[in-house]
DNA sequence: AACTTATGTTAGCATCACTAACTTGGCAAG
DNA sequence: CTTGCCAAGTTAGTGATGCTAACATAAGTT
């Protein structure tokens, strides 16, 4: 074997991959997204990325620490949608808050693997603290936001309590969708509508 | 190997178990509890029945169908929980519903393993129609008693959104509590109370 | 008593996560 | 330039797993 990997993803012919940390991270995203984290092998990440199945553990603890690596990256993209969707429509106002709602969900529908990894799954992944703290800094966001809504518009009540509400049902709405229960019990619901109709109310104290 | 299985399960001596499915399914389902699901290995749960790695597949298409069998007794146990929520308040009653919401987050942090296996986990597991027809048996009984609900206070709008509604933030809470989210971002949070305050404004057409 | 069938067993395969021991080659010190 | 270090690859191997094939046993039927 003289010559270097043949397809996927060539190494530039050099012993040293020179960014395989980066590399794996790819190929495994790539890949929870295509087979869902519970099918995915660091193996096949391997052979993506044109090393040996040894390789990984020059950068990875172990399996997990690469699935803990998507979902912190996962919240961080998630909290970067969610910042988007208010500015588009203005910090402060109701528009912004029901925008950042409604980008969870789409964000939940367009990255459904990576979403899954990220809440749940595996129990032990959220106890990284790369993890936490990126989904902490991401919540954080959210709420802030919508601290500043209420202040704005003068709501009594914690602000605090109130994202929390706007937060499980925003977060609901995103599980139950891409589990697909909603086809079951409610063929034909839409789930924009629902979140739209439903903020006002979730927003009063 | 003259003498029986030492340890675990013992069967009575015969070569045939008898109740091979039941056993597997019960030693599946706690080691599921004791360990996740995705911790959770065949080989394991033949050693606490006492039998061969090979046994389960006469009873079992294979791994993901003895998961798809604990995953629908969940949704009828929950259906089942969910039930004496309501009758213990009298249907209809807004604390009847209520109720009933408290009792799927109290199934969720219960039942932790079995909650999460029932949800998202193996998306391909939603797909079996044991799985699928439980889980449709078990919000059909939720969102009839609100119907009934709706019906008897004159509350106008659809009772089956109404009800959607509802579930939707049951189930984030639910997914949020188990997955120490709220810990998190509202240390403290008292999720009995923010259901109890959240429901009257969910159940307004 | 002989046949059939359901339900067990052993043996074995391919895959996987992970480890140990060796190899390579880039870089810094002399 | 050479030397030697060491980070980051490799090969080879272990034990566990899901699953299959071929065989064995018991229990009922004819």
């Amino acid at each position: 074997m003289t010559d270097g990997p043949i397809k996927d993803m060539p190494r530039k012919g050099n012993y040293h991959h020179g960014e395989l940390r980066e590399a794996l991270i790819a190929a495994a995203r790539q890949l929870v997204i295509e087979r869902g984290a519970e099918h995915f092998s660091l193996a096949d990440a391997c052979r993506v990325a044109g090393v040996s199945t040894a390789a990984p553990y020059r950068h990875f603890r172990d399996k997990d620490e690469i699935l803990e690596e998507i979902a912190a990256r996962g919240f961080d993209l998630m909290a970067q949608r969610s910042m988007e969707a208010v500015m588009a429509h203005g910090p402060g106002s109701i528009e912004g808050i029901i925008a950042m709602g409604l980008a969870y969900v789409r964000f939940a529908t367009q990255e459904t693997a990576i979403f899954r990894l990220m809440f749940g799954q595996n129990p032990t992944l959220k106890e990284a603290v790369a993890v936490r703290d990126q989904g902490h800094a991401c919540f954080s966001g959210v709420i802030a936001q919508v601290e500043a809504y209420c202040a704005r518009h003068g709501v009594e009540g914690d602000a605090r309590v109130i994202a929390v509400k706007l937060w499980t049902f925003v977060h609901g709405a995103a599980c139950l969708v891409i589990d697909g229960e909603y086809d079951v019990v409610a063929p034909g619901l839409d789930v924009t509508a629902m979140i739209t109709a439903a903020a006002p109310g979730l927003l009063r104290g």
